[in-house]
DNA sequence: AAAGATATGTTATAACATAACAAGAGGCTA
DNA sequence: TAGCCTCTTGTTATGTTATAACATATCTTT
């Protein structure tokens, strides 16, 4: 069961919210004794100022011009620190990553893909492939949900 | 909510299974009026002789060796020909490719995947993300789901 | 047998990702 | 504060996955 995706369908302020991912960054990085550097931070806001996914090397190219360094590993470390401290997410369909729009919590999330407008929305997976898995005797040590379709604003 | 992965983390008449799901595969073609041609039904049976996923240059190499085109495109198209027919199924987390394990039957699978053995086994998604999909207005093309772990076999 | 559609194979290149090494920045303790 | 250690950043080079574009061949239909 995946719970409803929240705001990254609806409208919002998005300078509000970049502003309020990034503080919520911090304070995780923070809280878990991780550093969010320069590069690592430039990162996490260049994923949300995209409410899409963007490919890593995507990320590079912005790091780049803003003066980081300008290959491949520049932007996958910066990627994959986000990642495992939980600050974004990696969508496998896409080969691209999201930031993590409820940061901190620890979380099993799914994604809704647009295949029109290419917004990807977070939704949180809970138990969806759980039960059966335990019934199989499989032991789950990650889990990717992803749907790919028309959100509801370009249903329209 | 997924169904039990059935058979392939149990042993079973591999041999067998090869030759039954090949006769699937030639039946379910003949029936959408598709031709399943030499290079396409080696290549469904190069995903059968292998329990685990494969990447398309792993099965590229196989098919080479066994006098047909040696090029990626020889490779992919084949296996995009089996994923459209149903034949097979690409595993994004693994960027690689499954025979069905049940061909035939229209269904949205779901994988689990063994991280030690590598064994990749198929149940049924069901509606998993079908409802709250619904209730956020999105409309659903397409499904991924992937667990990722350690299978019965390997925990022992 | 000719025409049209489908399939195969090639060359070339694009897109995604990591290994291995060098140099710098921050923190620790002696 | 000098020395040491660890973490971070950057580079070069290479590996892996995937597709575009074109030529040839093979089936299918008339």
């Amino acid at each position: 069961m995946v719970s409803a995706p929240e705001s990254t369908f609806c409208h919002h302020d998005h300078a509000d919210c970049i502003r309020s991912a990034l503080t919520a960054g911090e304070a995780a990085c923070a809280a878990a004794g991780l550093r969010l550097t320069p590069v690592r931070r430039r990162t996490l806001e260049i994923l949300l100022e995209a409410h899409e996914a963007l490919g890593a090397y995507d990320v590079l190219a912005r790091l780049d011009s803003d003066g980081f360094g300008s290959k491949p590993p520049v932007a996958y470390r910066a990627l994959t620190f986000l990642v495992d401290a939980g600050l974004a997410h990696r969508i496998e369909r896409l080969n691209a990553f999201v930031a993590c729009t409820h940061p901190g919590s620890d979380h099993d999330p799914a994604f809704m893909i647009c295949n029109r407008c290419g917004t990807v929305a977070e939704g949180e997976a809970g138990a969806a492939m759980q039960t059966s898995a335990a019934a199989a005797g499989f032991q789950i040590e990650r889990t990717v949900l992803e749907a790919e379709g028309i959100c509801p604003a370009c249903r329209d």
